[in-house]
DNA sequence: TTCACGAGGATTGTATACAATCAGGCCATA
DNA sequence: TATGGCCTGATTGTATACAATCCTCGTGAA
């Protein structure tokens, strides 16, 4: 019948659960960076006992999204911008370095697949989806990283740093001029993994997050005036 | 009286102790990546209750110096050949970008104690004081990493790599010829930081790193073979 | 033999209780 | 007004109990 029955009764520990749903309310923006954190607080608004909390705690304060307050408890990290600053260039170098990798070993069929993201992206922008655009510009970066998953660490730092400047690049994002920079962007970084040239590669994508880096400062400071 | 009579009473909680013990342990080489570990286990061996010790595991884990066993339990990262060589690129990588970083802002007196520690290393050196090169070794990296210490996150990653690689980097710098070489690359860093040339600086400290991760590779094979 | 399927022990997940600790205010004293 | 110490509620740290889950292994049927 199917070919695969098992349906893998994917039990999730409330500790997991307790970890993402805070995870999304500081990723949203839901939770602010003023709004203090305890255990015990959290426990009850979740409906659930101190200890999944607080292992939810601690591993977003392992992440860096969250830190732990003088007087007891936590705040969710501000996005201040010299964080921001760091955030991104923490990436370009990371990425940067994982687009190098990637040029050594990526295929032909891959260098298709990237390049069918970006199309679709462009049809999307030109049809004004905003929404597709931003659904396959991440599938774009999502499938750079998928090339890098067995360089574990390194997979899981990039991983968790984009989480981090999710909430950024959405804003970014919305305006055209920014998407259609992003997308010239990724032009240039698929040219340079069609020439297999590592040290361009490395380049190519520390700039592309530069930009995306000064996007993000500038959004920022019009929130800021806002 | 004293003129700081406060003592700091210093309480260390369970969960740390637990912690830096079986941290400790892992990277001495004390614990094994053969050996199974289990909260029970542990709880018992240390003599506190399950708590401490699952939160040290889950701290240990996300710095990926033990990771989940499929049949419960954890298990020392292994340190194949593949880890180990993750690990070198990861701290080139990183540690390449925090010397670009430095080169912008070192002052003059920062320079002069670079210096002073690798005078003082190679002295112990002709001297035949491994204990004392190794040592002065590491204050020429303490030293450097203080520098980026605002870039909080690189920081944090700097640290925790270096603490993983240490126990490959004692036994490279015990060999004569292995303490030079890395000597002499501390002299590049040094010379690079002084011409004040970023680009140079990241190139410098990628090389020097990629030296010791041969040397790591190739002690790791030696092991292999006795 | 090979497979399916429980039984049972080992281990982890969560809740809860209590002890320890700390921030911040209050009061006495100067 | 300033200083210092102590009290108290708030919060975290640790232990423990129990429930849930999963691995293992034996048993029996094909």
């Amino acid at each position: 019948m199917a070919v695969h029955s098992r349906v893998e009764k994917q039990i999730v520990p409330v500790r997991k659960k307790a970890y993402e749903h805070l995870k999304t309310a500081i990723l949203s923006g839901r939770l602010s960076p003023k709004e203090r954190l305890t255990e015990e607080h959290l426990a009850e608004t979740l409906g659930v006992s101190r200890t999944p909390v607080r292992e939810a705690l601690y591993k977003l304060e392992a992440e860096g999204l969250i830190r732990p307050l003088k007087t007891r408890g936590f705040i969710v990290s501000g996005d201040s911008k010299e964080e921001v600053k760091e955030l991104f260039e923490l990436r370009a170098i990371l990425e940067g370095y994982a687009l190098r990798i990637i040029s050594e070993k990526i295929t032909r069929e891959g260098l298709q697949h990237l390049g069918t993201f970006i199309d679709k992206a462009q049809a999307a922008l030109e049809a004004n989806r905003m929404g597709d655009v931003f659904k396959w510009n991440t599938r774009f970066h999502d499938y750079l990283h998928e090339l890098v998953s067995d360089s574990i660490r390194l997979y899981r730092l990039i991983v968790d740093m984009r989480k981090q400047v999710l909430r950024h690049r959405k804003v970014t994002l919305q305006s055209i001029e920014g998407a259609q920079r992003t997308l010239d962007g990724h032009q240039k970084i698929l040219l340079a993994l069609r020439l297999k040239d590592p040290e361009l590669c490395e380049k190519t994508m520390r700039e592309h997050i530069k930009l995306a880096k000064e996007d993000a400062l500038l959004t920022l400071l019009g929130e800021h005036i806002a």
